[in-house]
DNA sequence: ACAAAGTGTTAGGTTTACCTTACAATTTTC
DNA sequence: GAAAATTGTAAGGTAAACCTAACACTTTGT
């Protein structure tokens, strides 16, 4: 009856979070596309779609798009956010290539807490805010 | 979107890391002191300690004190390094504490690219020669 | 020295997250 | 409206990393 949060595994989260992109994408999704996207067999993918499922966090019929339940929406967003949190620090303050700070964010996003984040996301909008500044006394050290 | 590498295990690669901080400290490290230091049950320790026998990082019997080999050395070094790049990121310029730091550093430190350690470690280095400068510019905004 | 305490290993189990194979169900294409 | 292609799922398997219980071996304390 009563829903049972409980944490999500790292790979549920990729799941979640490709199903959010599709979302985002207004692109129907089937469980063989994010197979294939993912790089995961369509049995794996079938399995982890009923876990989904369980948990309330999307809907899904064989032969259908997946959709996110608001639940779902929720934490997919909330995973979507980590990811450009990282990836958005590492771009712009530590001017790693866009590949590699998603390579990166793909595996720190689910590990992270949520105040290293938030410190994150303030650094990073005060160096972007500041970046002349601070760039010029980087070339007087 | 996320595709894994691995050589090390994230895994053995604490356990590495622990028997190198006996190593620094000088105090002779056992299985079942190790297996207190990382919560985990004696016998998974006699395991993971077989792996990295076979692997030639330590050198290991019964009884005794585990030590490093001259591989297993350089390795636990590279890690123990990686922790404390992050952590000391963490500490000194997200100004997160000293413990969520560190928590944060263990899980990031199996993961991370070296880039972007790099880039970490220059960075903070960089924060610290003007941290005075710096914080007045944030006090401005 | 020898009992108690501590240490190590084995055997067997669990969980998680993958996999392949094979088949069934559905959709697409001609 | 079939044949072909695609999609989904069930069954059974693998591997990693942990666990407990039981037992054997070693060290310690008196």
């Amino acid at each position: 009856m009563c829903a049972k949060t409980q944490t999500l595994s790292s790979g549920l989260e990729d799941y979640l979070e490709e199903i959010y992109i599709a979302h985002l994408n207004d692109t129907p999704l089937k469980g063989a596309e994010l197979a294939r996207k993912l790089n995961i067999s369509r049995a794996s993918v079938s399995e982890a779609l009923s876990k989904l499922v369980s948990r309330d966090l999307i809907k899904y019929s064989s032969y259908e798009a997946i959709s996110l339940t608001r639940k779902g929406l929720e934490d997919a967003q909330k995973v979507y956010a980590k990811h450009h949190i990282l990836k958005d620090f590492f771009e712009e303050v530590l001017e790693i290539s866009a590949e590699e700070a998603s390579e990166n964010a793909c595996k720190i996003e689910h590990i992270i807490s949520q105040n290293v984040l938030d410190r994150m996301i303030n650094f990073t909008d005060f160096y972007k805010k500041n970046r002349e500044t601070i760039e010029k006394l980087k070339k007087e050290n």
